[in-house]
DNA sequence: CTGAAAGCGCTTACAG
DNA sequence: CTGAAAGCGCTTACAG
């Protein structure tokens, strides 16, 4: 005979509540308690009710180590980046919170080091003993084809946060770079800027690469060419943005406008052109990408462009949740620019 | 009789190699297995070395959901916080990776709102639904004695990281903002100034308590005075730096030193003083505390307090995976000051 | 030092 | 629509 179990047992009690006591308690068996929790329609409704009734009454909430087990799944959703922003991350994970919160599931950070040989692998051992429900991939890692090919090999979940569709549209949250760096460059022309200099990201970068065409594309199309040695490739660090403005602003003519692709090489740029006695906005015009907390702390504050990436976060981890034969759609979420005081009509 | 396994199992095939299958061929039970993973003293060694040798060629790693179960609790770690500066949360979740690596531990992030009534049951339904081994306590939900309280009732083991010790040696991980305050203390005296101004965060605020005490200690020893309303309480943010130091500069006469007790409240004073023409550090010397980002990127570059926020994290999680029995210390981290040109001595 | 049985709290596979 | 049995991969409690 099994242990006998008190059965005055109550939410109160020391001992929470396990799926035997609702069943129990409901005069139904555990299966159907299971098949409540589960939300299979094969309930009638009457059981239904009297059971989520009893689960409430009770506080009841299924043990996801206990399920975990039996789905050999876990009710985890992992976060996989290697990316230096520090506020581009907290946010993204603020924005997955607010998805998964009352989901029952919780968020497994996993940072790394994507130029080591034996990344994937990490992230492999990661997914694979924790049984992740999911993986969130941040940019740069989302970028990486080899590491998406082996969480499709091992059957995980995955959504890859990019600027650009790089996969199936139901595991792709695109951010259309392209677009926010199209708007900066519709701003600066429209503010007469015709010799404009771009410090781009790293040449591998997807998102370099989109911002740098969307900005191309639109002074293509509007027929302006720019003189040699305007597109200059950083490393979207502060230090980088620091040497690739001493060059620009040593040049003659100086170009006018400097749209950088992110905001710590537009505060590089700053640096520079306060050394130089260059004054921003009247002699150059600066436009970063991220809207950074940095961006307002500058003096002029920065006009740079926004991308929610709360809401990213949110989006990503809102799909991870949807039921795999749910209907599949990419998602999509837009930049746009945040006017501020680092720019104005060319001199 | 129960479903036959394939024998030729190996580490290359499909499924994950089980307890059953290395206790098969070990030839022992699984019991005995769990003693090896255990590191129970009861095993013999040539038992242990046997085990161990099959562990390893077959890249068997227990199961954390599986052992979660039986042990009821799982092998997570919960890091709780509530504070918007996102490199210190970053830095901080590093640091606890650091010590989490290989350790079949994963880290649980759990950002709150420790001013809505409803945190401590959203930290207690976290820690009970996940089981939680154990829990990072990071300011300012570190401070508060009811959450600490809470975590205790329900018997989950924490670390608590404050400016001072709050709780049992081997629950706290102590920073000495104390200490910290007094070496800007030091040095702004070593300059030769004598009318400082101190910016400080919330006064509920224990590294708020500590820094200011560490100050002022210092000026105290040293018999110096400060003129009445040199002192002003602020809120750790941006906006109320440039609030405070509008009124702390235009003030007759001017204080010749500011110590900001972040280095957000630090860039609000260079905000104010450049748009009052005060020059850094030849009419105003600022020093900030965090050491963030910001600091570099600040013209000029801002001496302030670099806390290792990294190895904070790591201790942290360090002290949550020794065993319960293991010898209680307290742990601590020293800060210290980070000189750049913000100061000289007063005109 | 070692092991057979029972159990952790759920779900799957099968039967009705 | 509902349930009894077996199982997920481990550990605890007990026995030897």
């Amino acid at each position: 005979m099994p242990a006998a179990k008190t059965p005055s047992r109550t939410a109160t009690a020391g001992k929470a509540n396990t799926i035997n006591d609702i069943a129990r308690l409901a005069g139904v068996s555990k299966k159907t308690v299971s098949r409540v929790i589960n939300r299979s329609p094969l309930v009638r409704q009457d059981t239904r009710e009297k059971v989520e009734a009893l689960m409430r009454d009770l506080g009841y909430v299924p043990d996801p180590i206990a399920r975990g087990l039996a789905f050999r799944r876990s009710f985890l959703i992992g976060m996989v980046y290697d990316n230096p922003t520090a506020q581009f991350i907290v946010n993204m994970q603020y924005g997955a919170l607010d998805s998964l919160r009352d989901s029952g599931f919780e968020l497994v950070v996993h940072p790394c080091d994507s130029r080591s040989p034996g990344y994937i692998d990490g992230v492999r051992r990661f997914v694979q003993q924790q049984k992740l429900h999911g993986v969130m991939l941040v940019p740069r890692v989302s970028e990486d084809q080899a590491l998406a090919d082996m969480l499709d090999e091992i059957g995980c979940r995955y959504v890859r946060i990019a600027a650009v569709a790089l996969d199936a549209p139901e595991r792709m949250v695109v951010t259309h770079d392209h677009d926010g760096a199209a708007e900066v460059a519709d701003y600066l022309l429209s503010l007469g800027h015709r010799d404009i200099a771009v410090l781009t990201g790293p040449a591998h970068y997807r998102s370099a690469i989109e911002r740098t065409r969307g900005f191309m594309g639109v002074l293509e199309r509007r027929g302006i060419a720019l003189p040699a040695g305007r597109v200059v490739e950083a490393g979207y660090t502060f230090e980088s943005g620091v040497a690739a403005a001493e060059k620009l602003l040593a040049a003659t003519p100086r170009p006018t406008a400097i749209f950088c692709e992110n905001d710590e090489m537009a505060a590089g740029v700053y640096r520079v052109a306060l050394r130089s006695g260059i004054q921003i906005p009247q002699q150059l015009s600066v436009v970063g990408y991220d809207d950074s907390p940095l961006a307002s702390r500058l003096w002029p504050p920065l006009t740079s462009v926004r991308r929610d990436t709360r809401d990213t976060g949110r989006v990503a981890a809102a799909m991870l949740l949807q039921p795999e034969d749910a209907p599949r759609a990419m998602a999509s979420v837009r930049p746009h620019l945040v006017t501020r005081d680092s720019c104005q009509p060319p001199p």
